[in-house]
RNA sequence: GGGCGCGUAGCUCAGUUGGUUAGAGCGCCUGCUUCACACGCAGGAGGUCCGGGGUUCGAGUCCCUGCGCGCCCACCA
């Protein structure tokens, strides 16, 4: 078959990534542990995307990472699962339809729960196929026979089994603490979801007068004026020599017409503002425990959706930035406000939709994280968990033992409903693994928890409940631990400590043995990618242009761990020349006779150079070295294969030699690029329904390692650049053929396709257009008046000579240096000093001459 | 307030345990429509490795410090 000049990438990657999926040869069959055809397991779970969203760069740059590992390992004969599948992504989604709902003028609450919740699975199942299809399309190699879904019943099951037994444990309670609250989500968030912002503000004075002082007043400063409302102390630093003489009395609160004591405590900061902070039990994580420090009563004064309650006095039913503004109207008029400046604080939003939190204290569902955290720190620690690059488990354990309790409840509708039931006759919690029916104490009536578990709480027994947990299957016996994870730092604490945890605790060991922390990408100028920028690039619509494969090398060549990636355009034009560069290499060799001779030194040396790619192809992947992997095939296939065997092969023949070479570079290439390689092979390998992906991926070979044929194509290649550059230097008709002589017996038939100079051996002259170097000299005949430039040149050679000389010189005169260096050091200086010495001599007698 | 990372050619970046002439891609310059590929071929220019100090026979690489930039964590009114 005639093949494109061009390759055209559209041509046969849509063909190719729909027969992997549909042909079913991702799936992970594995034989019994026990029988002779058992294989190593490789297994990875996909870090699960949000079902109703679509793929961004960040996750082609994982899923690349992912697929060349997972390809390679299947390549290597492992038994290879890679397992997919989606997360509800509780608020998010919910987000996403109630948005939708808004805009056809409807509202979640007034259509109720199980019409929301259909609702939701309408959409899920519209949109939730999008990320399917975009992986499929980039040539995920994932078992999709395996594909899961945290709101699947069986992943349902293994929430319901992990929360109860949690329960039973102790591990789980319920109480009232002061979570992060977001007014419009209308729900509780975990630390987690809060993000800081350094927002601009002020800081309000404030004067409380003291009781049975008239005139004298204490000067709180706050950044929240309206949460005075809610005020039940004010504090003083023991310490602080100022107030000693209010100790035990009490200030009135302003505003509300409250005496409030004035009390000793160390959240106040002698050294900060005017040393007096007011406290509010009800609205500020500080004061809160402040509060239950010294028994003071907490008085909520801003309800879940931020306005102000009833406790608030006059100011009820404000919303809490109204409050603010009347509140620190009414000091003024009273003289109450002493000053206000200027101050930036770190607000915390929700990171769903920037809103600022309110702390607020619910009654919500925690989980006790530290002495799961103890056993993930250890796990780390022993390095049961590998997490690479490295520096990354100090981000870890500064996280772990800091860990605070993990607020799972959100007061939403899409999720795993909590199991817990309470009796309102008799006040009876029930927590259990199957819908009871009545109390079991009183036989009362039961109600469920109206509220649903962090979308995290799911995800976090992915590695396990994705394998058929709490059943013993086959699947888990295979396949977990999984062997790696590959995911973003952005979800180490939100997933991956989170699977840590749950792993050790239920399975009983770790979820995985290696993370890989993939670097972001980012965009020409470095900006992180967002939607708000507007600087996404849709990863659909580059493959689309460019191929794929070129996307996928584009982004690996920038893989370096550790780092992130610059994604620019340029980048991937290289990258797609590069499958162009391969595609027509595959066209010429396609296009000579499949025809054997004996094999030439360029044979053995190719095969060399083969061989040695692929011992650093291997060890590339295996470290996560993605950029070192794809520079090592680039610089094969381009410079060694193309630019010197194929100019080889086109002087002398056996084409039979070519065809192996590239049919086996087509397999050392696949991970990287699966389509055009998948697309090539078949063009050399006979057979329906096979695979290069099921092909054995080459490893390095001793015997095929050729020191010599190495050696003599090294000199091959400097004679013929020598000859070119002098050509090229003396301002010559590259098509003109020439005469020459050198010193050293070589192949001149070889040397004059390769250069255009017919070279003769012999003794070359002094002067004219020479090059001489350590291993031979050449020369070629040119008129004499073309030699001006080549004149300097060599001047500029000695000068880099002498100055060589001299520096090695300064060297071999040290003392010191001779007795410490390795002698492996000192040699090779000596031998390069001789190299330089007679070069130069050469140089000046043609400078001379 | 803690922690992590970055600063190397015009641009984007490699540089594994310190070893002697610091690499790649893109861009740039010169010459080639050579019968696989102009998404190509050949040749070339371009770097005081952010500044300063130190360790060492030897530092882009290790240590300290300064400057510039980015990120993460944290309940400072």
């Amino acid at each position: 078959m005639q093949l494109d000049k061009v390759y055209e990438p559209r041509r046969f990657e849509p063909r190719w990534a729909q027969w992997w999926v549909e042909s079913g040869i991702y799936r992970a069959e594995y034989q019994p542990a026990d029988s002779d055809k058992a294989r190593p397991a490789f297994s990875l779970v996909i870090p699960p995307p949000n079902v109703t969203g679509s793929l961004h760069m960040g996750h082609m740059l994982e899923h690349t990472e992912i697929d060349v590992t997972v390809r390679w390992h299947r390549m290597r004969g492992d038994t290879t699962l890679w397992l997919p599948g989606m997360d509800h992504a509780g608020i998010a989604t919910q987000m996403v339809v109630e948005r939708q709902l808004a805009e056809e003028g409807l509202d979640r609450r007034a259509m109720g729960r199980e019409a929301f919740e259909a609702r939701v699975w309408k959409w899920k199942a519209e949109s939730g196929g999008t990320i399917k299809r975009q992986m499929i399309q980039l040539g995920a190699s994932c078992d999709w026979s395996r594909e899961r879904f945290t709101l699947d019943p069986g992943l349902s099951r293994a929430v319901r089994e992990t929360f109860v037994s949690l329960y039973e444990k102790g591990l789980v309670y319920r109480g009232e603490y002061m979570v992060n609250w977001c007014p419009r989500c209308r729900t509780a968030i975990s630390d987690l979801e809060t993000i800081h912002e350094e927002t601009a503000g002020h800081l309000w004075h404030i004067r409380y007068p003291v009781v049975g002082k008239s005139d004298q007043y204490l000067v709180v400063a706050t950044t929240r004026p309206e949460t005075m409302l809610g005020d039940t102390a004010v504090a003083i630093n023991a310490r602080d020599e100022r107030y000693r003489d209010l100790h035990g009395r009490m200030v009135r609160l302003p505003l509300m017409d409250r005496e409030i004591p004035i009390i000793l405590d160390d959240i106040a900061d002698p050294e900060f503002g005017t040393g007096v902070v007011k406290i509010t039990p009800a609205h500020d994580m500080n004061d809160f425990e402040a509060g239950k420090r010294h028994n003071l009563p907490m008085i909520q004064v801003i309800d879940e959706s931020a306005k102000i309650t009833l406790a608030g006095g006059s100011y009820a039913g404000l919303d809490r930035y109204e409050a603010r503004e009347r509140v620190v109207e009414d000091l003024k008029d009273l003289g109450l406000l002493d000053s206000v400046e200027n101050y930036t604080l770190s607000l915390g939003k929700c990171s769903r939709c920037k809103t600022p939190i309110e702390p607020l204290v619910s009654k919500q569902w925690f989980v006790k994280t530290k002495p799961l955290a103890a056993k993930a720190i250890q796990a780390v620690d022993e390095k049961r968990i590998e997490i690479i690059p490295e520096n990354w488990v100090k981000t870890w354990n500064e996280w772990m033992h800091n860990i605070r309790d993990w607020c799972v409840s959100r007061q939403l509708w899409w999720g795993h409903r909590i199991p817990a039931w309470y009796c309102d006759a008799c006040g009876e919690t029930i927590v259990s693994r199957t819908d009871p029916d009545s109390c079991s104490k009183c036989s009362g009536a039961l109600r469920q928890d109206a509220d649903v578990l962090d979308t995290w709480f799911s995800s976090g027994l992915w590695p396990f409940s994705t394998l058929g947990w709490p059943d013993k299957t086959d699947d888990l016996k295979h396949f977990y631990p999984t062997t790696l994870l590959i995911t973003g730092f952005d979800i180490l604490f939100f997933w991956v400590a989170r699977m840590a945890m749950l792993g050790i605790e239920f399975m009983g060991d770790v979820p995985f043995r290696q993370v890989y922390i993939h670097g972001l990408v980012r965009d020409a100028e470095k900006q992180k990618m967002s939607k708000t920028k507007g600087n996404v690039i849709d990863p659909l619509i580059v493959t689309e242009e460019y191929g794929t494969d070129a996307v996928r090398m584009a982004l690996l060549s920038g893989a370096a761990p550790g780092t992130d990636i610059a994604f620019t355009t340029d980048r991937i034009d290289a990258s797609r020349a590069f499958a162009n560069k391969i595609w027509n290499a595959a066209r010429f060799i396609l296009s000579n006779p499949d025809t054997e001779s004996e094999s030439l030194f360029e044979d053995l040396w190719i095969r060399s150079r083969f061989n040695e790619c692929a011992r650093q192809m291997n060890e590339a992947i295996q470290a996560f070295r993605y950029h070192e992997a794809a520079q090592t095939i680039w610089h094969f296939i381009w410079d060694d294969f193309c630019d010197w065997y194929i100019e080889l092969k086109k002087i002398r023949g056996n084409w039979r030699w070519a065809r192996t070479v590239f049919v086996d570079t087509l397999c050392l290439l696949h991970p990287l690029m699966p389509f055009i390689t998948e697309e090539l092979w078949h063009r050399f390998v006979e057979g329906e329904g096979k695979s290069i992906s099921l092909e054995s991926y080459p490893q390095f070979n001793l015997i095929l390692f050729q020191p010599e044929e190495e050696e003599e194509m090294d000199l091959l290649q400097n004679i013929v650049r020598a000859a070119r550059n002098l050509r090229a230097e003396l301002g010559l008709d590259p098509k003109q053929p020439l005469e020459g002589k050198i010193s050293i017996g070589i192949d001149a038939e070889l040397l004059r396709r390769l250069c255009g100079v017919t070279f003769t051996r012999g003794d070359v002259p002094k002067t004219g257009a020479v090059r001489s170097t350590p291993d031979f000299d050449l020369s070629i005949d040119v008129p004499t008046g073309q030699i001006e430039a080549q004149r300097r040149r060599l001047e500029k050679e000695r000068d880099q000579l002498m100055k060589n000389i001299a520096n090695s010189q300064r060297q071999l005169n040290d003392e010191v240096f001779l007795s410490k260096a390795p002698a492996k050091v000192v040699d090779s200086i000596r031998a390069k000093l001789a190299e330089y010495e007679a070069q130069l001599a050469k140089i000046e007698a043609s400078l001379n001459g």
